[in-house]
DNA sequence: CGGTTAAAGAACTGTCAGTTCTCTAATAGA
DNA sequence: TCTATTAGAGAACTGACAGTTCTTTAACCG
């Protein structure tokens, strides 16, 4: 309506009329009327965790999609302001979100065997899936699938499933004569994962132990696991033990 | 500002503005300021192809996530009104957008072996995702991780890649002798299609013809051929056929 | 205590979703 | 041809939100 410029004035007006200290009960209705700063506030990591967490709550709420700034500024009792101050914009405050609640965190099996670990992990990112974390990780992945910039960033800044601990499981797998060393550089080493997140895409959570198994055996086995002269005989062999 | 229902009152004033004809200078005067309805106005499908088509540039443009009714309004020159008579929101107005441009169609590869008939599919698809589609591409994948909603309504108007196109390819090979029926309900028949989207999706495009031989020859034929003695022979051969 | 920094809240401009209203170009039917 | 109906085009509206600027004043430090 008026201009920016115009603020200052009506600033000085408000100047004007706290002058009045003669007659409190002028002040305080006019104070009450237009303006609240007074109160304790919060400085430093104090404040910045209970922005984090309140990014947090409305990821979980509404996904990265329907996050406002404005949402987590009023959630957090501060100012949009100061979130920018913090952070340039939307997608930079939800990666830090994320690494707060060690959003994407599994820990690597290590049971012994190929099948059983590989299985173990499926199951963990399952049920993180499955848990009041999965809207979030769906958000994520569909924005990074929009913006390969914040995948990147994702990447870099947020330990991911993935990559990274197939590998862990498949170079012990190796030393145990298990997996030969070329699928290491394969494309094969990360079928699984791929999957669970197909699966995960198409069909929501929780993706079932049935799923993981079908996963793991009737496709990631046979791709990985070193050559035998009698696939099926191994198989029968791996079902007998887990039963 | 004023309540809406205010509005019919100053829509009586207009009236009485253009009662005025007694001064042509006048009334265009107030006119040209106030009211640009008069013109030829598009019905039926012909407006509705030229929103449709608004929509595909804009997409082209911005994709899913940017993409604005007004924006696409704007674009076909009609009013927001007009959008929301034929489509309830933005999902539905992108589906057929999608539908018109016969986005997703492929033409279904008939080589007479698995190997060339999926190498050629994967090749089609990775130019389709190379070319002004692929953000359109990425952008709706986007939306269909987001929104199981979006992707179901997707699936079922829009012909899509993947299952059913691959799954015509392996009854051929099927019919061949080169595939096992039981493939055909297995887990593996869509890894291909799974493993050239990830690649899309993570390393954007264009795919490489190198690369969709290794996911082909790599991860793909190992999974679905027929099991033989000599599994590295038979490769063997294959590269020697298509040299 | 005084000066500086930054938090909290207000206010601003512009864009957009979704809606309602008005004027009037098309269309259909008598 | 005329009349009534339908719907297109544009205007205007409310509310939400991004991003920004300004003001007041609570913390903090020397």
């Amino acid at each position: 309506m008026l201009p920016q410029g115009t603020q200052r004035h009506l600033g000085k007006h408000s100047g004007v009329t706290l002058s009045l200290n003669v007659n409190p009960t002028v002040e305080s209705a006019v104070e009450s009327a237009v303006d609240h700063r007074k109160g304790p506030r919060r400085r430093g990591e104090e404040l910045e965790r209970a922005i984090l967490t309140a990014a947090l709550e409305e990821l979980t709420e509404v996904g990265y999609a329907g996050l406002t700034m404005e949402r987590v500024a009023a959630r957090a009792r501060t100012s949009k302001a100061v979130l920018y101050r913090r952070w340039p914009g939307r997608a930079e405050l939800v990666v830090d979100a994320c690494k707060l609640r060690a959003v994407s965190d599994v820990d690597v099996p290590d049971t012994g065997a190929l099948r059983t670990d590989v299985i173990s992990l499926l199951q963990q990112v399952s049920a993180k899936m499955a848990s009041a974390l999965g809207g979030i990780l769906r958000g994520l992945i569909a924005e990074m699938t929009r913006d390969p910039d914040f995948a990147r960033m994702i990447r870099e800044r947020v330990h991911t499933v993935g990559p990274a601990t197939i590998h862990i499981i498949l170079e012990r797998a190796v030393e145990r004569g298990e997996v030969e060393p070329w699928i290491l550089e394969s494309r094969r080493a990360t079928v699984a994962i791929d999957l669970l997140r197909n699966q995960f895409l198409l069909y929501g959570a929780p993706v079932e132990d049935e799923v993981i198994r079908d996963i793991v055996d009737d496709v990631y086995l046979p791709l990985v696991l070193s050559p035998a002269p009698n696939r099926q005989a191994e198989r029968a062999l791996c079902d007998g033990l887990s039963s």
